[in-house]
DNA sequence: TTATATATTATAATTATTCTAAACTGTTGA
DNA sequence: TCAACAGTTTAGAATAATTATAATATATAA
C-alpha cells in the first residue's frame, strides 16, 4: 500500500470491507514515508493516541492478520517474545539494534546477494533473508 | 558441550551446581551425534518420555536459560509463536522447511560469506545470519 | 556436620494471542 | 430505499507460553 491511497477502495478492491476500524488502521501504517516496524502493542498504543474511539484489541489483531494474508504486511521474528510486522514487504535484510530493539530496514545494494549452495531435494527456497545484530560500540557497556 | 562430557564437572566448572535435574538435561541435550533443535515443550516431551521421575517445568524453563545464558544453548527465532534452542551456539546459517517446520543446521561452506556494506555508527556488528525458507516444490499444495 | 546460598517444585500470576457469541455494519439486489 | 445476509467488531472468556512466588530441598564451604 502507498501513502495517501484511498484506503477505501483499496480494501474493497483487495475483498476486504472496508469498515471505519479497517481504515483508519491503514491510514496509521501506510500513511507515512518510511517503512513502519511494530509490534500489536506499538500499534495497540499508537491507535489511542491518535483516536477518540478506540478499536478493540481483537480488531487489531484481525485487521493485522488480515492486511498480512492479503500481502500487505510481513512479519518479522527477531526475539520470541515480541513478533514485528513490517510494511514493506519485498524480501529483504534487516539490522536489529540489540540496545534499542530497533529494526533497520537494508537497501537492495547495502547487501551483497547471498548465494546459496545447499539444495534439498523436492523442496524450493521461498526466501534468503539476513539478520544483522548490532549493539554498541562501547566498551563500559553492560 | 559434547557428546559424553562430564556433565557434573562441566557444570561446576561453569558455575552452575550439577544437580541431577540440571545434569539429565544436559544428558539429553548433549549428549547425541548431531546438533538439536528443540523447543521447551519438545524438551519436556523427552524428559518425561526418557524418565522415570518428572522435573518441574519451571526447572526445565530454569535450566534452559541457564546454559543459555552460559553460551551452551542459542535461541533461533523463526516464528513469533515458538521459540526454538539450538544446542549448536556457533555463527550459523539455517534452512527451515516450512511444510515440517524443521530446523536445518548450515554448513559452514553450505552459504557463502555475507557480504555487509552497510554500517551504523557507534555500533558492532555481532552476527550476521542467514534463513532460507524452503517448502514443498509440489505445485498441488495448499 | 552445619550453615548458607542456591535450586527445585507446585502453584499462582502474567502476558500474548485466539475464541466466542452477540450486536453491528457494509453490500447486494428487489 | 430498504430488507436480508454475510462479514466485522466487540468485550470478555479461554488458552498457551512463560515468569514469579514462596516453601522445601540440596549442594557446597567452612
Amino acid at each position: 500500500m502507498l501513502k495517501n491511497m484511498n484506503f477505501i477502495e483499496k480494501l474493497r478492491e483487495t475483498g476486504l470491507r472496508p469498515t471505519k476500524q479497517r481504515v483508519k488502521i491503514c491510514e496509521i501504517l501506510f500513511n507515512r514515508e518510511k517503512t513502519f516496524h511494530f509490534t500489536i502493542n506499538d500499534l495497540a498504543k499508537k491507535i489511542s493516541e491518535e483516536l477518540n474511539e478506540k478499536i478493540s484489541l481483537a480488531t487489531v489483531y484481525n485487521t493485522v492478520h488480515a492486511l498480512q494474508k492479503k500481502g500487505y504486511l510481513k512479519e518479522i521474528s527477531i526475539n520470541s517474545d515480541k513478533s514485528y510486522f513490517d510494511t514493506n514487504t519485498s524480501v529483504h535484510h534487516h539490522f536489529y539494534d540489540e540496545d534499542t530493539h530497533q529494526l533497520i530496514d537494508c537497501d537492495e545494494n547495502e547487501i551483497e546477494t547471498v548465494n546459496v549452495k545447499k539444495n534439498i531435494t523436492g523442496k524450493k527456497i521461498n526466501s534468503v533473508e539476513v539478520l544483522v545484530r548490532v549493539a554498541s560500540d562501547n566498551q563500559n557497556q553492560n
